[in-house]
RNA sequence: GCGGGUGUAGCUCAGUGGUAGAGCGUCACGUUGCCAACGUGAAUGUCGUGAGUUCGAAUCUCAUCACCCGCUCCA
């Protein structure tokens, strides 16, 4: 990212480079990577003192507005939300039964030559639409007659050939992948190759050793045996380590709430339409971990599970859809950095398809800019999770949920808001992130007052005359309700500017004139403007400005 | 996984084969009278890591790790 902020220091993407913002980060203490000392880890972060009242603020914030106070439905009723905690190891077959253990193996096969890599159940797909020499080879034949030419593609392999497709077999030495195509012709002259056939043997050479192979659709090159990437993180429950006691690190948290979702019902008097919250670890061993904290192995989510009558569905998806684009902008992601965008029907999930709708509410990073990345995805998952439990166990209709008032029963359909608290996290610190230049520190961390790691700090203006002691009193009472911090040390623009970099929106400073009318100053963050206000007043103004 | 780039103190960087440095920051003491002031002093380095070449390597070579960019991946 260094390129990014040298490039052009002009640019406004150079106001919010993510390399200062990773540098304030590390810096102030917001986050450090993991294992830093031996070299880091790729993949994984820590989170610093500032970093982790940030982020805890986050999931808190979210466990207040979604858990304890939820509001009002789309049918004018108050949300019934409940909270669960569940484990990051369950049994093995809740993975199979939600399909992880199938699609997260997908095999891929890697071109020999030069190193592409490619979904092996995608690569005929790849080679037919998006495949450049394959493409030229056909215009070859655009008036194939159904005779195929030998001639034809050993001037096409001696010619346009040798720049697009410089690894095909057919390319490298077509005397001898001709010579094996012939053989295949002549032996069963009544059955002539398919396309996909004919495409195998000029990506064939050594026929005889190896069968007949694949190319790369980028340079022609052979493919390898499909190989499964394990995007599960595997363990074993117990001391020996064999197939049987095999485990998995959820990918997910949905699945605790789904697996749970009986005993909920049946211990919490919730009726639909409700909810289950859960916020916890979830890991993915991503191929590609980029972005900083963006795309971790190890992160962390805030799900929604969120169990509605299936004829209801549009409704609540939008009810949510909708909800969960205000609170982010509630905790300051207001603006052009924060977007709600749907998908489009051909980018649905399996279990999405026939849903009322899947979208994602998405930020502007200075990484992604001027696009954006996903920061919350609002998903209808219909009755898919429920019903593969059901059956996946054994209990099948008998679990349908019965609807007291309606005398039915039915596997409710869910609504599923499931959010990223890293990501969050991180939007936080890349919106709060302001340069300014006419203070000290260069700049600030603008957040939200309910979200700032620390909500006040408090200043005696100079070490000595009674008024350190009077900061300490106040400190004493404040730290009772927020996170405030007392500093004495060195002058007091130094102790303002470093609180700028923390985010602290209020400093309380004691001087000579609090010793004589009990008042102290509060200095804004924001603004920079000072106000005078009595010491016994400080905590009300706390109260009326953070909460709490 | 592929290709390109980067890696020296907390930060920004200097050091191109011969004693590992500066500024800022941090800490201590003094001072202080509202925005990184001043004075004095101090701490902080596996020069990303490991091998190799060399009498001698931060410097040259190879490997490896981490980060950044572009592909790829993103259920």
């Amino acid at each position: 990212m260094s390129n990014e902020s040298s490039a052009n220091p002009q640019s406004p993407a150079a106001m919010r480079s993510m390399d200062d913002i990773v540098a304030l980060c590390r810096r102030r203490g917001f986050i450090w990577q993991s294992s830093e000392i031996y070299g880091g880890i790729n993949g994984f972060w820590d989170y610093g003192p500032l970093g982790v009242e940030l982020k805890r603020n986050l999931k808190e914030a979210w466990w207040h507005d979604i858990v304890r106070c939820p509001g009002k439905g789309p049918d004018g009723n108050l949300i019934d939300m409940v909270g669960v905690d569940c484990t990051i190891i369950m049994n093995p077959k809740v993975w199979e039964a939600s399909g992880h253990v199938a699609s997260f193996a997908d095999p891929m096969s890697t071109c020999s030559k030069c190193g592409n890599s490619v979904r092996a159940d995608h690569i005929w797909e790849v080679l037919s639409t998006q495949c450049a020499w394959l493409d030229s080879l056909l215009q070859e034949f655009e008036h194939f007659t159904g005779r195929i030419d030998a001639g034809h593609l050993m001037r096409w392999a001696r010619g346009k050939g040798k720049h697009k497709a410089p690894n095909l077999a057919l390319v490298r030495n077509p005397e001898v992948t001709l010579t094996w195509l012939s053989e295949r012709i002549n032996d069963q002259p009544n059955n002539p190759p398919d396309m996909k056939e004919l495409v195998q043997y000029i990506a064939t050479e050594q026929f005889a050793a190896t069968g007949l192979q694949t190319p790369c659709p980028l340079c022609g090159g052979e493919m390898s045996e499909a190989r499964a990437f394990k995007l599960m993180f595997e363990s074993h429950a117990g001391l020996s380590q064999t197939e049987d006691n095999k485990v998995y690190l959820r990918p997910e948290t949905a699945q605790g709430i789904f697996t749970q979702f009986w005993n909920v019902v049946d211990t919490s008097r919730v009726k639909v339409p409700f909810g289950i919250a859960q916020v916890g670890k979830a890991f993915r061993n991503e191929v590609t971990p980029r972005h900083y904290t963006y795309r971790s192995r190890e992160f962390e989510q805030m799900e929604i599970e969120f169990f509605i009558r299936p004829d209801q569905a549009a409704e609540w998806y939008a009810y949510w859809r909708d909800a969960r684009y205000n609170w982010w902008k509630s905790i300051g992601l207001a603006g052009d950095n924060l977007q709600l965008r749907e998908h489009d029907r051909e980018e649905l999930a399996h279990y999405a398809k026939e849903g009322a709708g899947v979208c994602d509410i998405e930020y502007r990073f200075p990484f992604t800019a001027p696009g954006f990345g996903e920061l919350e995805g609002v998903a209808h998952r219909a009755d898919y999770d429920l019903k593969a439990h059901a059956t996946a166990c054994g209990k099948g209709d008998k679990l349908r949920y019965f609807d007291q008032e309606r005398n039915e029963r039915y596997f409710p359909h869910v609504i599923e808001p499931s959010a990223g608290a890293d990501r969050g996290t991180l939007a936080l610190l890349c919106e709060a992130y302001t340069p300014d230049s006419n203070r000290p520190s260069g700049v600030y961390m603008k957040f939200h007052p309910r979200l700032a790691p620390i909500k006040a700090a408090i200043f005696p203006l100079v070490n000595k005359d009674g008024m350190p002691e009077v900061a300490e009193k106040l400190y004493m009472q404040l730290r009772q309700k927020w996170n405030v911090q007392i500093d004495v040390k060195q002058n007091i623009g130094k102790r303002y500017a470093r609180m700028d970099e923390a985010g602290t929106p209020y400093c309380f400073t004691i001087d000579s004139d609090t010793l004589n009318d009990q008042t102290v100053t509060v200095r804004h963050r924001d603004t920079l403007q000072q106000e005078r206000i009595g010491l016994d007043k400080v905590a009300a103004f706390l109260s009326e400005k953070i909460g709490g």
